[in-house]
RNA sequence: CGGGGCGUAGCGCAGUCCGGUUAGCGCACCUGGUUUGGGACCAGGGGGUCGCAGGUUCGAAUCCUGCCGCCCCGACCA
Protein backbone atom coordinates (compact mmCIF):
# COMPACT_ATOMS: atom_id res chain seq x y z
CA UNK A 1 0.00 0.00 0.00
CA UNK A 2 1.01 3.39 -0.82
CA UNK A 3 0.00 6.86 0.24
CA UNK A 4 -0.35 7.92 -2.95
CA UNK A 5 -3.75 5.54 -3.52
CA UNK A 6 -4.19 5.59 0.34
CA UNK A 7 -5.38 8.67 1.58
CA UNK A 8 -4.17 10.29 4.75
CA UNK A 9 -6.51 13.27 6.22
CA UNK A 10 -4.49 13.46 9.36
CA UNK A 11 -5.83 17.23 11.23
CA UNK A 12 -3.10 19.16 13.69
CA UNK A 13 -5.51 21.19 15.43
CA UNK A 14 -7.69 19.44 17.78
CA UNK A 15 -11.29 19.41 17.01
CA UNK A 16 -13.48 21.82 18.81
CA UNK A 17 -16.63 19.70 19.54
CA UNK A 18 -14.99 16.46 21.26
CA UNK A 19 -14.58 15.61 24.87
CA UNK A 20 -12.75 11.70 25.33
CA UNK A 21 -9.71 10.93 23.63
CA UNK A 22 -10.44 8.56 21.39
CA UNK A 23 -12.71 10.26 19.59
CA UNK A 24 -10.07 13.45 19.38
CA UNK A 25 -7.57 11.08 18.33
CA UNK A 26 -9.95 9.21 15.65
CA UNK A 27 -10.45 12.36 13.99
CA UNK A 28 -7.02 13.63 14.18
CA UNK A 29 -5.57 10.62 12.36
CA UNK A 30 -8.22 10.75 9.64
CA UNK A 31 -10.01 7.38 10.98
CA UNK A 32 -13.50 8.83 10.86
CA UNK A 33 -15.87 12.17 10.01
CA UNK A 34 -18.65 12.74 11.58
CA UNK A 35 -22.01 13.19 9.35
CA UNK A 36 -24.28 14.05 12.46
CA UNK A 37 -24.66 13.30 15.96
CA UNK A 38 -23.80 9.69 16.61
CA UNK A 39 -23.57 9.01 13.02
CA UNK A 40 -20.15 8.57 11.73
CA UNK A 41 -18.16 7.96 8.19
CA UNK A 42 -15.06 5.29 8.14
CA UNK A 43 -12.41 6.66 6.35
CA UNK A 44 -9.89 4.19 4.87
CA UNK A 45 -7.50 4.41 7.82
CA UNK A 46 -10.80 3.73 10.11
CA UNK A 47 -12.38 1.30 8.14
CA UNK A 48 -8.98 -1.29 7.97
CA UNK A 49 -8.61 -1.23 12.08
CA UNK A 50 -12.65 -2.37 11.62
CA UNK A 51 -11.16 -5.51 9.08
CA UNK A 52 -8.76 -5.94 11.48
CA UNK A 53 -11.05 -6.64 14.43
CA UNK A 54 -13.60 -8.13 12.29
CA UNK A 55 -11.23 -10.98 10.86
CA UNK A 56 -10.09 -11.70 14.78
CA UNK A 57 -13.44 -12.13 15.54
CA UNK A 58 -14.16 -14.05 12.35
CA UNK A 59 -11.10 -16.32 12.73
CA UNK A 60 -12.42 -17.63 16.10
CA UNK A 61 -16.14 -17.65 15.86
CA UNK A 62 -15.39 -20.06 13.01
CA UNK A 63 -13.16 -22.00 15.15
CA UNK A 64 -16.54 -22.91 17.68
CA UNK A 65 -18.45 -23.60 14.22
CA UNK A 66 -20.42 -20.57 13.96
CA UNK A 67 -21.23 -19.76 10.48
CA UNK A 68 -21.67 -16.50 8.73
CA UNK A 69 -25.18 -14.40 7.19
CA UNK A 70 -25.92 -11.33 6.82
CA UNK A 71 -29.42 -10.44 7.44
CA UNK A 72 -31.67 -6.89 6.37
CA UNK A 73 -31.41 -3.65 8.21
CA UNK A 74 -35.08 -2.93 7.81
CA UNK A 75 -37.45 -5.19 9.88
CA UNK A 76 -40.86 -5.64 9.55
CA UNK A 77 -42.88 -4.50 12.14
CA UNK A 78 -45.02 -7.64 12.78
CA UNK A 79 -42.00 -9.88 13.80
CA UNK A 80 -41.85 -7.74 16.50
CA UNK A 81 -45.27 -7.77 17.38
CA UNK A 82 -45.15 -11.56 17.70
CA UNK A 83 -42.15 -10.99 19.97
CA UNK A 84 -43.88 -8.32 22.06
CA UNK A 85 -41.25 -6.23 21.65
CA UNK A 86 -42.86 -3.52 19.03
CA UNK A 87 -44.63 -2.23 22.48
CA UNK A 88 -41.65 -3.18 25.06
CA UNK A 89 -38.93 -1.55 23.55
CA UNK A 90 -38.93 2.29 24.06
CA UNK A 91 -38.13 4.81 21.20
CA UNK A 92 -34.76 3.63 21.00
CA UNK A 93 -36.12 1.89 18.18
CA UNK A 94 -36.48 3.87 15.00
CA UNK A 95 -39.84 3.11 13.20
CA UNK A 96 -41.13 4.23 10.08
CA UNK A 97 -43.96 3.32 7.36
CA UNK A 98 -43.22 2.63 3.97
CA UNK A 99 -45.10 4.16 0.95
CA UNK A 100 -47.45 1.78 1.43
CA UNK A 101 -48.20 2.70 4.99
CA UNK A 102 -46.55 -0.68 6.78
CA UNK A 103 -44.68 -0.03 9.39
CA UNK A 104 -40.68 -1.37 9.88
CA UNK A 105 -38.12 -0.42 12.14
CA UNK A 106 -34.61 -0.73 11.80
CA UNK A 107 -32.74 -3.14 13.55
CA UNK A 108 -30.97 -2.51 16.91
CA UNK A 109 -30.78 -6.44 17.30
CA UNK A 110 -31.89 -9.71 15.15
CA UNK A 111 -33.32 -11.99 17.69
CA UNK A 112 -36.69 -11.58 15.42
CA UNK A 113 -35.26 -12.13 12.15
CA UNK A 114 -33.17 -15.18 13.19
CA UNK A 115 -35.91 -16.36 14.93
CA UNK A 116 -37.97 -16.45 12.15
CA UNK A 117 -35.39 -17.36 9.56
CA UNK A 118 -34.31 -20.45 11.31
CA UNK A 119 -38.24 -21.49 11.93
CA UNK A 120 -38.36 -21.88 8.41
CA UNK A 121 -36.22 -24.33 7.87
CA UNK A 122 -35.59 -26.16 11.06
CA UNK A 123 -37.94 -29.30 12.02
CA UNK A 124 -35.75 -31.83 13.78
CA UNK A 125 -33.48 -32.00 16.90
CA UNK A 126 -31.10 -33.84 13.88
CA UNK A 127 -30.14 -30.50 12.25
CA UNK A 128 -29.54 -28.79 16.06
CA UNK A 129 -27.41 -27.25 17.22
CA UNK A 130 -27.17 -24.79 15.07
CA UNK A 131 -24.56 -21.40 15.22
CA UNK A 132 -25.11 -18.28 12.98
CA UNK A 133 -23.43 -15.03 13.23
CA UNK A 134 -23.32 -11.75 11.20
CA UNK A 135 -21.14 -8.66 11.30
CA UNK A 136 -23.56 -5.58 10.40
CA UNK A 137 -24.57 -1.97 10.62
CA UNK A 138 -27.22 -1.86 13.75
CA UNK A 139 -29.01 1.57 14.33
CA UNK A 140 -30.25 2.62 18.07
CA UNK A 141 -32.01 5.80 18.09
CA UNK A 142 -29.74 7.03 21.13
CA UNK A 143 -31.26 9.37 23.97
CA UNK A 144 -28.16 11.47 23.62
CA UNK A 145 -25.05 9.93 21.14
CA UNK A 146 -21.62 10.86 22.84
CA UNK A 147 -18.39 10.20 22.43
CA UNK A 148 -17.80 9.38 19.23
CA UNK A 149 -18.21 5.71 17.99
CA UNK A 150 -18.15 4.90 21.88
CA UNK A 151 -22.12 5.61 21.91
CA UNK A 152 -23.31 6.52 18.51
CA UNK A 153 -26.82 5.43 16.53
CA UNK A 154 -25.44 4.00 13.73
CA UNK A 155 -22.57 1.18 14.93
CA UNK A 156 -21.24 -1.92 13.80
CA UNK A 157 -21.71 -4.39 15.83
CA UNK A 158 -21.20 -8.88 15.49
CA UNK A 159 -24.35 -10.30 16.79
CA UNK A 160 -23.99 -14.47 16.67
CA UNK A 161 -26.71 -16.48 17.85
CA UNK A 162 -27.08 -20.58 18.61
CA UNK A 163 -30.45 -22.81 18.32
CA UNK A 164 -30.37 -25.77 20.64
CA UNK A 165 -32.65 -29.47 21.95
CA UNK A 166 -31.79 -28.88 25.20
CA UNK A 167 -30.47 -26.67 27.99
CA UNK A 168 -27.40 -28.46 28.70
CA UNK A 169 -26.71 -27.89 24.76
CA UNK A 170 -27.27 -24.37 25.35
CA UNK A 171 -25.01 -24.43 28.22
CA UNK A 172 -21.56 -26.28 26.43
CA UNK A 173 -22.12 -23.87 24.11
CA UNK A 174 -22.48 -20.62 25.73
CA UNK A 175 -19.60 -21.87 27.68
CA UNK A 176 -17.66 -22.11 24.35
CA UNK A 177 -18.79 -18.57 22.86
CA UNK A 178 -17.12 -17.33 26.58
CA UNK A 179 -14.26 -19.05 25.49
CA UNK A 180 -14.07 -17.72 22.11
CA UNK A 181 -14.69 -13.93 23.64
CA UNK A 182 -11.68 -14.35 25.97
CA UNK A 183 -9.61 -15.89 23.02
CA UNK A 184 -10.94 -12.69 21.03
CA UNK A 185 -9.78 -10.00 23.41
CA UNK A 186 -6.77 -11.51 24.08
CA UNK A 187 -6.03 -11.53 20.61
CA UNK A 188 -6.72 -7.99 20.22
CA UNK A 189 -4.29 -6.97 23.29
CA UNK A 190 -6.63 -4.89 25.16
CA UNK A 191 -7.08 -5.57 29.36
CA UNK A 192 -10.51 -6.86 29.79
CA UNK A 193 -12.78 -8.42 31.90
CA UNK A 194 -15.90 -10.59 32.23
CA UNK A 195 -18.81 -10.10 34.50
CA UNK A 196 -21.88 -11.28 35.49
CA UNK A 197 -24.36 -9.13 34.28
CA UNK A 198 -28.06 -8.31 34.22
CA UNK A 199 -30.03 -9.53 30.30
CA UNK A 200 -31.70 -6.27 30.15
CA UNK A 201 -33.54 -5.57 27.08
CA UNK A 202 -32.82 -8.90 24.99
CA UNK A 203 -34.05 -11.13 27.76
CA UNK A 204 -33.07 -14.42 29.11
CA UNK A 205 -31.40 -16.36 31.84
CA UNK A 206 -28.10 -15.63 32.09
CA UNK A 207 -26.02 -13.01 31.00
CA UNK A 208 -22.47 -11.72 31.04
CA UNK A 209 -20.48 -8.96 29.34
CA UNK A 210 -17.10 -7.69 28.42
CA UNK A 211 -15.45 -5.05 29.39
CA UNK A 212 -12.24 -3.17 28.24
CA UNK A 213 -10.97 -1.63 31.64
CA UNK A 214 -10.82 2.08 31.17
CA UNK A 215 -11.33 5.41 33.13
CA UNK A 216 -13.57 6.81 30.47
CA UNK A 217 -16.24 4.05 30.53
CA UNK A 218 -19.43 4.24 30.95
CA UNK A 219 -19.97 1.30 33.35
CA UNK A 220 -19.26 0.86 36.85
CA UNK A 221 -17.59 -2.51 37.56
CA UNK A 222 -16.64 -4.21 40.78
CA UNK A 223 -13.23 -6.32 40.12
CA UNK A 224 -11.05 -8.49 42.46
CA UNK A 225 -7.46 -8.35 42.03
CA UNK A 226 -7.10 -10.51 38.69
CA UNK A 227 -10.01 -8.55 37.58
CA UNK A 228 -12.63 -10.75 37.74
CA UNK A 229 -16.11 -9.30 38.95
CA UNK A 230 -19.43 -7.81 38.75
CA UNK A 231 -21.17 -4.87 37.50
CA UNK A 232 -22.68 -2.48 40.05
CA UNK A 233 -26.40 -3.54 39.09
CA UNK A 234 -26.06 -6.96 39.78
CA UNK A 235 -23.81 -5.69 42.93
CA UNK A 236 -27.00 -3.51 43.80
CA UNK A 237 -29.22 -6.75 43.48
CA UNK A 238 -27.34 -9.40 45.26
CA UNK A 239 -26.52 -7.77 48.33
CA UNK A 240 -28.94 -5.33 48.71
CA UNK A 241 -27.28 -2.56 49.51
CA UNK A 242 -26.93 0.67 46.92
CA UNK A 243 -23.94 2.47 48.19
CA UNK A 244 -21.04 0.80 45.72
CA UNK A 245 -18.46 1.54 48.07
CA UNK A 246 -19.56 -0.21 50.89
CA UNK A 247 -20.19 -3.37 48.91
CA UNK A 248 -16.66 -2.61 47.18
CA UNK A 249 -15.14 -2.52 51.11
CA UNK A 250 -17.39 -5.08 52.29
CA UNK A 251 -16.38 -7.73 49.35
CA UNK A 252 -12.85 -6.61 48.91
CA UNK A 253 -13.29 -5.42 45.47
CA UNK A 254 -12.62 -2.33 44.11
CA UNK A 255 -14.12 -0.08 41.84
CA UNK A 256 -13.04 0.33 38.46
CA UNK A 257 -14.38 1.43 35.57
CA UNK A 258 -15.43 -0.26 31.74
CA UNK A 259 -16.52 -0.23 28.43
CA UNK A 260 -18.58 -2.49 27.67
CA UNK A 261 -17.75 -4.16 23.97
CA UNK A 262 -18.98 -7.54 24.33
CA UNK A 263 -22.42 -9.55 25.96
CA UNK A 264 -23.03 -12.79 26.11
CA UNK A 265 -26.87 -14.18 26.93
CA UNK A 266 -28.83 -17.34 27.39
CA UNK A 267 -32.25 -16.48 25.59
CA UNK A 268 -33.85 -19.92 26.33
CA UNK A 269 -37.47 -20.24 25.12
CA UNK A 270 -37.91 -15.94 25.13
CA UNK A 271 -38.21 -15.72 21.31
CA UNK A 272 -39.03 -19.25 20.22
CA UNK A 273 -41.88 -19.99 22.37
CA UNK A 274 -44.02 -16.62 21.01
CA UNK A 275 -42.46 -17.20 17.57
CA UNK A 276 -43.30 -20.43 17.60
CA UNK A 277 -39.63 -21.81 16.61
CA UNK A 278 -40.18 -25.32 17.68
CA UNK A 279 -38.04 -29.00 16.58
CA UNK A 280 -39.35 -32.52 16.62
CA UNK A 281 -37.13 -34.30 19.22
CA UNK A 282 -35.72 -38.19 19.26
CA UNK A 283 -39.57 -39.12 20.92
CA UNK A 284 -41.16 -37.06 18.26
CA UNK A 285 -42.42 -34.55 20.42
CA UNK A 286 -42.48 -31.09 19.50
CA UNK A 287 -40.17 -28.66 21.79
CA UNK A 288 -39.76 -25.15 21.98
CA UNK A 289 -35.43 -24.31 20.75
CA UNK A 290 -33.59 -23.10 23.43
CA UNK A 291 -31.40 -20.09 22.40
CA UNK A 292 -28.42 -18.32 22.54
CA UNK A 293 -27.30 -14.61 21.61
CA UNK A 294 -23.50 -12.92 21.75
CA UNK A 295 -23.06 -9.75 20.63
CA UNK A 296 -19.85 -7.61 20.32
CA UNK A 297 -19.72 -4.31 19.80
CA UNK A 298 -17.06 -3.91 16.34
CA UNK A 299 -16.82 0.04 15.94
CA UNK A 300 -16.86 0.69 19.82
CA UNK A 301 -13.50 -1.63 20.23
CA UNK A 302 -12.11 0.63 18.19
CA UNK A 303 -12.55 3.39 20.58
CA UNK A 304 -12.24 1.39 23.45
CA UNK A 305 -8.47 0.12 22.67
CA UNK A 306 -7.73 3.74 22.46
CA UNK A 307 -8.98 4.75 25.16
CA UNK A 308 -6.70 1.96 26.92
CA UNK A 309 -3.51 2.96 24.33
CA UNK A 310 -2.11 6.78 23.45
CA UNK A 311 0.10 9.66 24.32
CA UNK A 312 0.67 12.72 23.86
CA UNK A 313 1.17 12.05 20.30
CA UNK A 314 -1.42 10.14 19.36
CA UNK A 315 -2.86 6.66 19.26
CA UNK A 316 -0.20 3.04 20.10
CA UNK A 317 -2.07 0.29 18.37
CA UNK A 318 -1.75 -2.87 19.75
CA UNK A 319 0.01 -4.18 16.81
CA UNK A 320 -2.63 -6.90 16.28
CA UNK A 321 -5.35 -4.32 15.29
CA UNK A 322 -2.87 -1.75 13.62
CA UNK A 323 -3.54 -0.31 10.32
CA UNK A 324 -0.44 -1.34 9.41
CA UNK A 325 2.64 -2.95 10.80
CA UNK A 326 5.25 -0.34 9.53
CA UNK A 327 5.14 2.92 7.73
CA UNK A 328 8.22 2.99 5.25
CA UNK A 329 8.88 6.66 5.34
CA UNK A 330 11.01 7.79 2.07
CA UNK A 331 12.93 10.66 2.18
CA UNK A 332 13.72 13.36 -0.81
CA UNK A 333 13.41 11.17 -3.35
CA UNK A 334 12.65 14.30 -5.57
CA UNK A 335 15.80 14.76 -5.40
CA UNK A 336 17.25 11.55 -6.09
CA UNK A 337 15.66 8.33 -8.13
CA UNK A 338 18.82 6.49 -6.05
CA UNK A 339 16.60 7.14 -2.97
CA UNK A 340 13.42 5.99 -5.02
CA UNK A 341 14.37 2.50 -6.68
CA UNK A 342 16.07 2.03 -2.58
CA UNK A 343 13.19 2.45 -0.91
CA UNK A 344 11.08 0.65 -4.15
CA UNK A 345 13.46 -2.46 -2.93
CA UNK A 346 13.13 -2.19 0.40
CA UNK A 347 9.43 -1.67 0.04
CA UNK A 348 8.91 -4.63 -1.94
CA UNK A 349 10.93 -7.07 0.39
CA UNK A 350 8.90 -6.13 2.97
CA UNK A 351 5.73 -7.18 0.96
CA UNK A 352 7.85 -10.73 -0.23
CA UNK A 353 8.27 -10.83 3.62
CA UNK A 354 4.26 -10.46 4.35
CA UNK A 355 4.19 -7.55 6.28
CA UNK A 356 1.62 -5.20 6.24
CA UNK A 357 3.67 -1.99 5.26
CA UNK A 358 2.34 1.45 3.50
CA UNK A 359 4.71 3.05 1.71
CA UNK A 360 4.55 6.82 2.82
CA UNK A 361 5.79 8.36 -0.50
CA UNK A 362 4.20 11.65 0.17
CA UNK A 363 6.84 14.99 -0.64
CA UNK A 364 6.49 16.09 2.95
CA UNK A 365 9.12 16.73 5.69
CA UNK A 366 9.89 13.96 7.74
CA UNK A 367 8.55 15.83 10.74
CA UNK A 368 5.87 16.01 9.30
CA UNK A 369 5.44 11.94 8.05
CA UNK A 370 6.86 11.10 11.98
CA UNK A 371 4.15 13.79 13.36
CA UNK A 372 1.45 11.70 11.23
CA UNK A 373 2.61 8.29 12.04
CA UNK A 374 2.68 8.33 15.66
CA UNK A 375 -0.62 10.28 16.01
CA UNK A 376 -1.71 7.49 13.26
CA UNK A 377 0.02 4.89 15.91
CA UNK A 378 1.86 2.20 13.66
CA UNK A 379 4.09 0.12 16.03
CA UNK A 380 6.97 0.28 13.47
CA UNK A 381 8.27 3.32 11.17
CA UNK A 382 11.29 2.81 9.21
CA UNK A 383 12.74 6.02 7.51
CA UNK A 384 15.08 5.68 4.27
CA UNK A 385 16.66 8.92 2.97
CA UNK A 386 20.50 10.16 1.52
CA UNK A 387 22.08 8.95 4.18
CA UNK A 388 20.47 5.33 4.42
CA UNK A 389 20.34 5.01 0.77
CA UNK A 390 24.55 5.80 0.84
CA UNK A 391 25.38 3.31 2.90
CA UNK A 392 22.46 0.70 2.18
CA UNK A 393 20.90 1.09 6.03
CA UNK A 394 17.60 1.96 7.13
CA UNK A 395 16.44 3.86 10.35
CA UNK A 396 14.11 2.63 12.42
CA UNK A 397 11.28 4.28 14.96
CA UNK A 398 9.15 2.20 17.21
CA UNK A 399 6.30 3.99 17.93
CA UNK A 400 6.75 2.83 22.06
CA UNK A 401 10.57 3.72 21.73
CA UNK A 402 12.04 7.46 21.95
CA UNK A 403 15.19 6.37 20.16
CA UNK A 404 16.01 5.59 16.45
CA UNK A 405 18.20 3.09 15.29
CA UNK A 406 19.86 2.12 11.91
CA UNK A 407 19.10 -1.57 10.97
CA UNK A 408 20.41 -3.44 7.89
CA UNK A 409 17.87 -4.27 4.41
CA UNK A 410 17.95 -7.84 6.40
CA UNK A 411 15.77 -6.23 9.12
CA UNK A 412 12.51 -6.54 7.05
CA UNK A 413 12.45 -10.13 8.02
CA UNK A 414 12.67 -9.43 11.47
CA UNK A 415 9.19 -10.75 13.63
CA UNK A 416 8.59 -8.36 15.30
CA UNK A 417 7.40 -6.57 11.95
CA UNK A 418 4.86 -9.38 11.80
CA UNK A 419 1.45 -9.97 13.90
C1' C B 1 -36.98 16.10 27.72
C1' G B 2 -34.52 19.63 31.81
C1' G B 3 -29.90 22.57 32.68
C1' G B 4 -25.40 24.79 30.46
C1' G B 5 -22.25 26.15 26.23
C1' C B 6 -21.39 26.97 21.11
C1' G B 7 -22.52 28.13 15.62
C1' U B 8 -17.86 33.65 11.63
C1' A B 9 -13.12 30.23 5.17
C1' G B 10 -11.50 23.07 5.09
C1' C B 11 -9.74 23.09 10.69
C1' G B 12 -8.90 26.13 15.18
C1' C B 13 -10.37 30.93 16.74
C1' A B 14 -10.85 36.75 17.43
C1' G B 15 -14.60 40.37 16.49
C1' U B 16 -20.73 40.39 19.21
C1' C B 17 -21.11 43.30 25.52
C1' C B 18 -20.97 49.13 23.34
C1' G B 19 -24.32 48.54 15.47
C1' G B 20 -20.61 52.33 11.42
C1' U B 21 -15.67 51.66 5.52
C1' U B 22 -13.68 46.41 1.29
C1' A B 23 -15.14 40.88 8.25
C1' G B 24 -9.85 39.51 10.52
C1' C B 25 -5.83 36.00 12.58
C1' G B 26 -3.17 31.07 12.83
C1' C B 27 -3.01 26.38 10.34
C1' A B 28 -4.28 24.17 5.71
C1' C B 29 -4.61 25.16 0.20
C1' C B 30 -2.55 27.39 -4.88
C1' U B 31 1.85 29.97 -7.64
C1' G B 32 7.10 31.36 -7.70
C1' G B 33 11.73 31.22 -5.25
C1' U B 34 15.04 29.71 -1.31
C1' U B 35 15.35 25.53 1.93
C1' U B 36 15.50 20.28 3.38
C1' G B 37 16.71 14.29 8.81
C1' G B 38 11.38 16.09 14.11
C1' G B 39 5.48 19.81 12.08
C1' A B 40 10.71 25.34 7.05
C1' C B 41 11.14 30.54 5.17
C1' C B 42 10.06 34.79 1.87
C1' A B 43 6.78 36.93 -1.68
C1' G B 44 2.19 36.69 -4.07
C1' G B 45 -2.82 34.44 -4.36
C1' G B 46 -7.69 31.92 -3.85
C1' G B 47 -11.53 30.78 -0.55
C1' G B 48 -17.12 33.70 3.59
C1' U B 49 -25.19 33.62 1.85
C1' C B 50 -20.99 35.59 9.63
C1' G B 51 -26.31 28.45 11.14
C1' C B 52 -31.53 29.72 8.93
C1' A B 53 -35.83 32.97 8.73
C1' G B 54 -38.13 37.32 10.05
C1' G B 55 -37.84 42.12 12.54
C1' U B 56 -35.58 47.01 14.41
C1' U B 57 -32.32 50.72 11.97
C1' C B 58 -29.92 55.44 7.31
C1' G B 59 -26.74 51.10 8.36
C1' A B 60 -26.71 44.38 11.53
C1' A B 61 -21.65 39.12 12.36
C1' U B 62 -23.08 42.69 16.37
C1' C B 63 -29.73 44.51 18.83
C1' C B 64 -34.90 41.72 19.08
C1' U B 65 -38.12 37.26 17.95
C1' G B 66 -38.64 32.37 16.17
C1' C B 67 -36.41 28.05 14.32
C1' C B 68 -32.33 24.55 13.18
C1' G B 69 -27.75 22.15 14.26
C1' C B 70 -23.54 20.64 17.38
C1' C B 71 -21.12 19.71 22.28
C1' C B 72 -21.32 18.94 27.71
C1' C B 73 -24.11 17.54 32.46
C1' G B 74 -28.58 14.92 33.95
C1' A B 75 -32.63 11.61 33.33
C1' C B 76 -32.73 6.99 30.09
C1' C B 77 -30.69 2.73 27.90
C1' A B 78 -27.22 -1.08 25.48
Amino acid sequence: MKTSNFPIFTVKSDPSDTEVISHKLMIKSGMIRKLSSGQYTWLPLGLRVIDKIQDIVRCELNKIGCREILMPLVQPNELWKESGRWNEYGPELLRFKDRNEREFCFGPTFEEVITDLLRQDLSSYKQLPINLFQISTKFRDEIRPRFGVLRSREFIMKDAYSFHASTSCLDTTYSKYMEAYKNIFNSLMLKFTMVDADSGNIGGSESHEFHVIADTGEDDLLLDDSNNGMNVEIAKERYQEENIEKIASKIGMRLTRGIEVGHIFKLGTKYSKPMNLRFTDENSQINDVFMGCYGIGISRIVAAAIEQNYDDRGIIWPKTMSPFQVALIELDSKKSDEIRKYTENIYEDLQKQGVDVIYDNRNLKLGNKLADWELIGVPNILIIGQKETDDRTMTLKRRNEDQKQKVTPEFVNDATLRV
